[in-house]
DNA sequence: TTCCGAACTTAACAACGTTAAGGAAGCAAG
DNA sequence: CTTGCTTCCTTAACGTTGTTAAGTTCGGAA
């Protein structure tokens, strides 16, 4: 999908039907033979996402139940981090088709023969997913460009003079906004193992 | 703030400054006047919910650092859903002044006393966040207006017959989808057990 | 009375999503 | 060879949006 390319290089904001469609040499109007309206683009281009994690997805390692949710959890950040603005695309958006059910029976069946419930596993999942999705799209604001550079708002300096008055609060937001990485991981660890205490049962 | 009530009565979508303006019997330019641009409004209606909130989170319980962690979470996810759109506005904009940072001095205070370091409360708090934004988006996807019905593509009966072949995701669906309220609480619990278990030293 | 600034107006702009109407290319059937 | 149908695209235009420029009104201080 050449509207995924662009994505990256004009943002959410920038992407409009018409430099869509100057990318594909042809008039804005043209998408409407393929798309109902820009809001079926964007689910086209969410669900393409999607499609293209599924491999990765596929790949995960499926022996430990923890090692599971951790591997798809990374996979759907990484993805998602690889695209400018691509949580609020992610998020946005309805999927086309039904092509994300199969990884998703693949983890249910994983938890279930884990000792899961049914609803424990899907509550499971449903937890690990929205943190992760929260996780991306606060990395996002900070850093919107994958792999660039920080959002000026959230300059140190700027951002340490603000908070003058606040002591904890600005220290807590070195914590909050460096090393997003090691921070994920921190909190996906706390995640997991407060699944495994609270929805795995006969712990 | 006018803005906030308008955005209940026609969403954010709908939230035009021409609509603004009528509202407050002016036109529209006039906004201009009070504001840069239409993104420093949404900035300072995003101040504003969360100035809203101070009250209700000053007057969380603090005698229990878990039952501290689950009251503000349950503030900030009952406050964001009382507005329609209001995830999307609260995680797209960035706040104006320092308000929001007396509350989170008060947590961060509170998780040290418990035992915390500064740091692993930092990582802690952000943990609760993320995934309480992360579940109220996915909420307000499924029902867009405060308290309201379902949005259609989450009809029941379509999704069953959509997803036909794949017996587990669509069971999961239920899960995610009917009881948002008892699902956020059982992954509230998670998320705070096993902040228990992987960031407070010592346990 | 004069002046100044705050708060607003009217008019206009470029850009956006979207619709209407029609044209060029390919292919099937008569 | 022509007719007709379908696919894919064009040109032109519409209404709406955020935003800017320039001028107006009006209360209060000098």
């Amino acid at each position: 999908m050449t509207a995924l390319r662009l994505l990256n290089e004009v943002g959410l904001e920038g992407l409009t039907l018409r430099r869509i469609a100057k990318e594909l040499d042809v008039q804005a109007p043209a998408l409407y033979w393929h798309f109902k309206n820009k809001q079926e683009l964007l689910d086209e281009m969410a669900t393409e996402m999607f499609r293209r994690m599924g491999a990765a997805l596929n790949a995960v390692d499926r022996s430990d139940w923890q090692v599971l949710m951790a591997g798809a959890a990374h996979v759907i950040r990484d993805s998602v981090l690889g695209y400018r603005d691509g949580a609020k695309v992610f998020s946005g958006t309805r999927f086309r088709g039904t092509d994300y059910a199969g990884p998703v029976d693949g983890m249910m069946e994983t938890l279930v023969d884990a000792g899961f419930t049914l609803p424990n596993a899907a509550r499971a999942w449903f937890t690990v997913q929205c943190f992760t999705m929260g996780h991306v799209i606060e990395q996002q604001s900070v850093y919107p460009f994958p792999g660039g550079e920080r959002d000026p708002y959230y300059d140190e300096a700027q951002r340490a003079q603000r908070l003058e008055g606040h002591p904890l609060t600005a220290d807590a937001g070195q914590v909050f906004f460096n090393d997003l990485d090691a921070g994920f991981e921190a909190g996906l660890r706390a995640v997991i193992a407060g699944i495994e205490a609270t929805l795995l049962p006969a712990g």
